[in-house]
DNA sequence: TCCTGCATTGGATTTAATCCAAATCAATCA
DNA sequence: TGATTGATTTGGATTAAATCCAATGCAGGA
């Protein structure tokens, strides 16, 4: 364990945070000045291979980095802004995917991304 | 109307087609050398402006071009190789977000993502 | 304290996409 | 048909995200 590691750790301590390698950085980098952004990658890297860490990709902009690991939800986004929320709508969408619509694949796990407009965009 | 744009309308014509914008590319230049990635990319974001052709982005690499904007539709990815498949699941994802889900947020779109493995990869 | 191997660093590299100014071309009109 | 012109195309430069890499630094065990 390194300074460098726990100070990402912190960065991405939580709700609803879904930032960016970079976002990480800039603020990795108030709490230790010379934190190099590929110990940042590196580490985010690592956090995602031990599951502790999502990477969540609901726009063509860079990967954000998703500390809510523990409990499944999915995302809300907003399409004008980029703000994101985490919520766990009812139901079950892979019981919604026939067999006849599965074409031999081994379906395993589902995303879900919903789009909108938030109040703070609606309202200017 | 162009060669080129008739070249690109041409490429991507057909069921499950979900190219990148460099695997269009590859494909004009067999029936048009000289065609550049340059217009390839203006063409795409045109036939996209126009609602002809949707941007799919079922992982971080490149976008993909799905010509297949007509009948709504989700996806069913292989996590191994990459292979996309249209689906069409049972069901509104819509009607599953409570409006204690929706942060006060106009909801108008969502999108579900299937992951796991095809059967090509699964035998393998 | 000294080793040793892992972690960190900064810079170079890769990939996807965008930007731009110059050259080219398609379509209209005389 | 030939000239005009505004849109299209082109290739190269540029940007942004991420990865790679060799050299350096450092944490933790002996
Ligand atoms: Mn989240
Ligand atoms: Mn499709
Ligand atoms: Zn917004
Ligand atoms: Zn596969």
């Amino acid at each position: 364990m390194t300074a460098q590691r726990r100070v990402v750790a912190e960065v991405l301590d939580g709700e609803h945070v879904h930032l960016t390698a970079d976002e990480v950085h800039a603020q990795a980098v108030t709490k230790l000045p010379e934190i190099s952004r590929a110990t940042v990658y590196n580490t985010l890297g690592e956090l995602v291979s031990l599951g502790e860490v999502l990477e969540v990709a609901t726009d063509k902009r860079a990967k954000r980095y998703d500390p809510n690991a523990h409990r499944p939800h999915h995302h809300l986004v907003c399409a004008q802004c980029g703000a994101i929320r985490d919520v766990h709508p009812t139901g079950n969408p892979l019981a919604d995917l026939p067999d006849t619509e599965r074409f031999g694949f081994t379906v395993s796990d589902v995303e879900v991304t919903y789009r909108g407009v938030c109040p703070n965009c609606a309202s200017a």
